[in-house]
DNA sequence: ACCCAGGTGGCTT
DNA sequence: AAGCCACATGGG
């Protein structure tokens, strides 16, 4: 067990980050302090934050200092990213401030690729359960850490070489044949060395559409260009802009337009903001 | 019982 | 290109 300690950091809040739906694997602690516990590819953690300190404490099974960093995402600089949105667009201004502690944690591409496949068509409590299934029946066993037991999360090779049967015992419903053909589709581009890297790419695995793929683009590959849209920012986009609820293409359009290359981070806020509201 | 959830694939206009 | 609908499950 390792503890990294990272100083100055600004604009990070735990919660913000945790419980802005990127990621699905981590929970409050529950011991009456405001620390995370929860997984992140093969390792287990515990996260504390200072703010007052601008201190982030990482106590990790396993992990080096660099790979926590970039999980999360410390090289970059949130204030500028919010004072370049807020500018180009005034009206994002209450959510930018409500979810002013979000980074886009970088995550591992695979398990990116599953976790938002399940979440089609599904609600937060279930993804999380679904996953946490997936980990605890396939998933490599981590050990004892934190009050609890862990596991990995799978490797593709497991999920592709899994009984369709049994992943659907999962309660996964009508996704597991789609997890069973991502994962062996993830397997064969690594074998052929061409792992998915465009949307175009995304797009041709099985049970990806456009917002997954948008998702995946996001979180997994570091596209903070992407946008994904889905049911909350359909409203949002349709509140704020008037957009038809229908036209998911020109709302995309229109964030490119008004948010650009940072419109990832946009989406991140308004969907925080305006999913709590609700 | 009912509607909905971080949608997508497939079929019909 | 756009409009339906089934899909499997369970939270609220």
């Amino acid at each position: 067990m390792n503890t990294y300690t990272f100083e100055t950091i600004q604009d990070l809040d735990l919660q913000h980050i945790f419980e802005c739906g990127q990621c699905f694997r981590w929970v409050p602690a529950g011991d009456g302090t405001p620390d995370y516990i929860g997984a992140a590819g093969k390792y287990a953690a515990r996260i504390s934050h200072d703010p007052n300190l601008c201190r982030l404490t990482v106590t990790a099974t396993g992990g080096d200092e660099e790979f926590w960093h970039r999980y999360f995402d410390l090289q970059t600089d949130y204030t500028a990213i919010k004072d370049r949105l807020v500018a180009s667009e005034p009206g994002i201004e209450k959510a930018v401030r409500y979810g002013g502690g979000i980074r886009i944690l970088n995550q591992d591409l695979y398990e990116t690729i599953i976790s938002f496949i399940i979440s089609q068509n599904n609600n937060i409590p279930r993804i999380r359960k679904n996953i946490e299934s997936i980990c605890e029946s396939y998933g490599e066993y981590i050990g004892e850490a934190f009050g609890r037991k862990w596991h990995a999360f799978p490797e593709p090779e497991t999920l592709a070489s899994a009984e369709e049967a049994d992943l659907a015992a999962l309660r996964l419903g009508y996704r597991a044949g789609y997890i069973k053909a991502a994962s062996e589709r993830y397997v064969s581009d690594v074998k052929s060395g061409s792992l998915p890297e465009t949307r175009e790419d995304i797009l041709s695995y099985r049970g990806v559409g456009p917002k997954v793929a948008n998702c995946i683009m996001l979180f997994g590959l570091c596209d903070v260009g992407a946008f994904p849209v889905d049911t909350w920012v359909r409203h949002i986009m349709n509140d704020m802009y008037g957009i038809p609820e229908s036209d998911m293409k020109e709302m995309e359009r229109f964030a490119h337009e008004r948010f650009g290359n940072l419109a990832g981070y946009a989406q991140q806020y308004l969907f925080y903001y305006y999913r709590d509201r609700k």
